[in-house]
This record gives structure tokens, sequence and C-alpha cells, in this order.
DNA sequence: GTTTTTTCAACTGTTGACAATACGGCGGCG
DNA sequence: CGCCGCCGTATTGTCAACAGTTGAAAAAAC
């Protein structure tokens, strides 16, 4: 009925939001301290709803908790993040393969627009533009929403990418990796134009490894992240 | 320090698991309507930390809330374990993949055994038991946990399978499936042992599709399921 | 008899107060 | 000089009471 009353209705739910956006936005940084006290007056409400709110983070992984000690933003170890981007290749290499079945011809062609108008567009000239960029997030989520299947969307959009948004680039991307980038998605599309869904699966996996190697730190004799 | 201390610290956090342990156990069905006044008085406590409980469970997507009406335990259409399983396959075909890679042997044999064992011990043979039941689970956790990757078991083994046992089985699995999914185990061993990851990720893959087929209605004209 | 209105009980949302716990500083003691 | 225990403060955990909303039964109108 109200339509600009506000975005949630409860002061939990409001809470919430604006503590994700801050948390995602990178206001809140990694390892921040959530002080129920000092963000329920900075909101102008209580404890109650900013407890729940933090509550609801921790679920969905946002927020690490320790009983009386308190809630912090989560931090990505490197390792974290390389383990992250598996999860990432497993599941945005499905989004592919479902997308080039999925997709119709108007939407893939303007997939294809959208890539050659940002490659004309001199916005990768510096070679550091593009790739992690607004132009990067749009291609992938283009298609990603072009798998039409509801949970595995919600779980890269609303779950993987928030978490991998967390993460401060510590490491600079690799020169050159922007242009190398979008021949990678240029080889995605044109699979998906195919309409070969192993071949687009295939390139969007082998683009995402190509990532995490970018990231992940050279292969040393012993690896010592491995302890189970 | 104090390891038996108990379940959770806080009575949050101990109600938290409560209701989670008894969501997927099924004592909760899906569409339960959770009521904070029963629940707190049942666990003897007050309001307070059921809400925190809750709020947390909805973050994990396992009982959905709606405002000033209440929250229920997640119900899942038919549809929606079609989705899952595509989820599934992307992540568990990544975890076959990863464990293929780095199992040691020991873990391989006794992962062989294990799945021998099952065949022999005659759990089969009403081509009933099996798949679908613990066997079948340790099989694929055995698998999971060898992957090595936390945040992949993590997705797997705390989100998405609890996920799926919510969803009670509607659909009585087909018949001779059974034995079909030992064959199709021994093929995906066999390929571990091979230390072929390529192949083993494949045919953990065409497993599990051949069990989304199993569940999802056969392609009819029109689906009456899906509307979006 | 059907539809509309009103009332009401039950539940959720929110608050402020109180209890319990962790952390840091202070002083005593070996 | 350094270690140990005590104590005060700040923050989290819990509770009970109050306010607001919902949904349905009961009452009124047609």
């Amino acid at each position: 009925m109200e339509p600009g009353n506000i975005s949630g209705r409860t002061l939990a739910d409001r809470a919430f939001e604006w503590l994700e956006e801050a948390i995602i936005k990178g206001d809140y940084p990694p390892e921040f301290r959530l002080d129920e006290g000092a963000l329920a007056k900075s909101f102008g409400i209580s404890r109650g709803p900013v407890r729940e709110a933090i509550r609801r983070l921790e679920g969905k992984k946002l927020v690490e908790r320790v009983p009386h000690i308190g809630a912090r933003v989560t931090s990505l170890t490197d390792s974290d993040l390389v383990e992250l981007f598996f999860v990432r290749e497993a599941l945005e290499g499905m989004a592919c393969r479902l997308a080039t079945e999925r997709m119709s011809d108007e939407d893939l062609q303007a997939l294809s627009a959208l890539l050659e108008g940002h490659a004309s567009s001199g916005a990768l000239k510096a070679g550091e533009s593009y790739y992690q960029r607004p132009g990067d997030f749009d291609f992938h989520f283009r298609i990603i929403q072009g798998s039409r299947n509801p949970k595995l969307i919600a779980m890269l959009c609303d779950d993987l990418y928030h978490l991998l948004r967390i993460y401060r680039y510590r490491s600079s991307s690799r020169r050159g990796r922007a242009s190398q980038a979008l021949k990678e998605h240029r080889s995605i599309v044109k699979a998906m134009l195919a309409r070969k869904p192993d071949l687009a699966e295939h390139e969007m996996r082998a683009h995402l490894q190509h990532a995490r190697l970018a990231i992940q730190p050279p292969p040393k004799k012993n690896d010592p992240s491995v302890d189970d």
C-alpha cells in the first residue's frame, strides 16, 4: 500500500539491509567490530532488532560471532579466496551451461553487444579496468541470470559474490590479465552463440581457473594450508 | 577449553541447534509454523533467544519469515528440488575432482571397501535400501570430505544436504535405481583409483544427473509445475 | 441466508532493565 | 622486576512488559 515506505517493514529487517550493504560496500571492512549498542544508537533503535540482524548475517556467513565477545565482519584469508574460486568455477560453469541452453537469441546478441561495447570503449586501455570491474561483473551477472535456475542464481549473486566482494584485493591483479579476460569472455560468448553447452561450460571454467591462478600464490613444494 | 560443556554456550545458540536438528530430522515438517512463544516455553527460556535462533535459520534459508505473520520451515517444491540437484551436480562434481587429486591411497581403498561392503551385505537386496540411505550418504560424504576444500565441504554438508533432507520424498524412487546407483558408484571409485580427475568428475555428474532424472517428472507437453 | 462490519484474542515487534561475562588496569607479593 | 589475583567498566546475554498487527470469530446489516 505504502510504496515509498521503505525497504524492510520491520526495524530488524531494515537494520539487516543496512548492515549488509555497509559490509558489501566496504564501509565496514573485514574484522570490523559490530558493537550492538553503538549500532543501535546510530540507527535510533534498541539493541533487539540489531541483534536479530546480526544473527541473520551470521547465518549468511557475512559476520562471525563469538559468544560473549561480539560479532565481526567475516575476513577471508588468501586460501579462503582460492577455495571460493573453486566453488565459483563449479557453479558458474553450470550456470554458463544452462544459459547456453536457455537464453534467447536476443539475449545472447545483447550479451555479445555488451562485450564488444566494453571492448571498444577503451575501458581497458590502461589494462587495468574491465577485469574485476563493473563491466566484468555485468557480463558474469547476465550469464548467471540466463541459467534460469533461481537457486543457482541466489547462491551465486546473493551469497558467493557478496562474500567475494568482502575480500579487499590485496594482490594486485596481474598485468595483462584484463585483455586476457576479454579474450576469454569472447570465447565464452562464441561457444554460447554456437549453442554448445559443453564447450561454453569448459570456457567459463577455464576463464575462472585463470582468474584463480592469477590470485593464487605459485604452487610451492609443500603446501602448509592443508590440515584436517 | 571444556569440550564437553554443551552444544552451544548461549541459550540462543542452543535453541538454534535444537531447531536446526528438529527441522533436519523432520520433527518439524515443511510449512511447520514456528511459534516463538510456544517454543520459548518448551525450551524453558524467553522469546528473545528463540527469535535470534529463528533469524539465524532464516539466514541459512531453513525457515521463511513473513513480517508480522511468523516463520515456517522452508518448503521445497518439486522444481526447487530439481534446481538444487543442478547445484549439487556442479558442486559435488568439483568435489569429486578434487578428491581424486587429493585423497590418499589409503582413504581411497577405504572408500572402495565401504562400497563393496555395502554391496555384499545384502543391504540392497530389496532394491530399496542403499540409494537415498545412510550407505549412499556415507559414500558421498567421504568424497566431499576428500576434496579438502573447507568452503566446498561447508556448502555441501552444512547447507545443501540439509536443504535436500527437508524434502520429504514424495515421488517414490524408481525401481532398480538402487542397483543402478551402485554401479555408478563403482564407476566413480574406479575413476578415482585410476587418478583421473576429469573422468571422476564426469562419472559423479552422470550419477547425479540420473538421480535428478529419476525424480524429475518426464518432460511432458506442458509442465504444470513451472510458473515464474 | 449472505455479506459486511466489528470485536477480540493471539501472536509478533520493540523496548528498557537486569544479569552474566570478558577485558584491562591496579595493587600486592614473591 | 615480574607474575598473580582482584576489581571496575564496558559489552553481551536474557528477560518481562508493552505496543502494534493480523486473522478470524461474532455481530450487525441487507
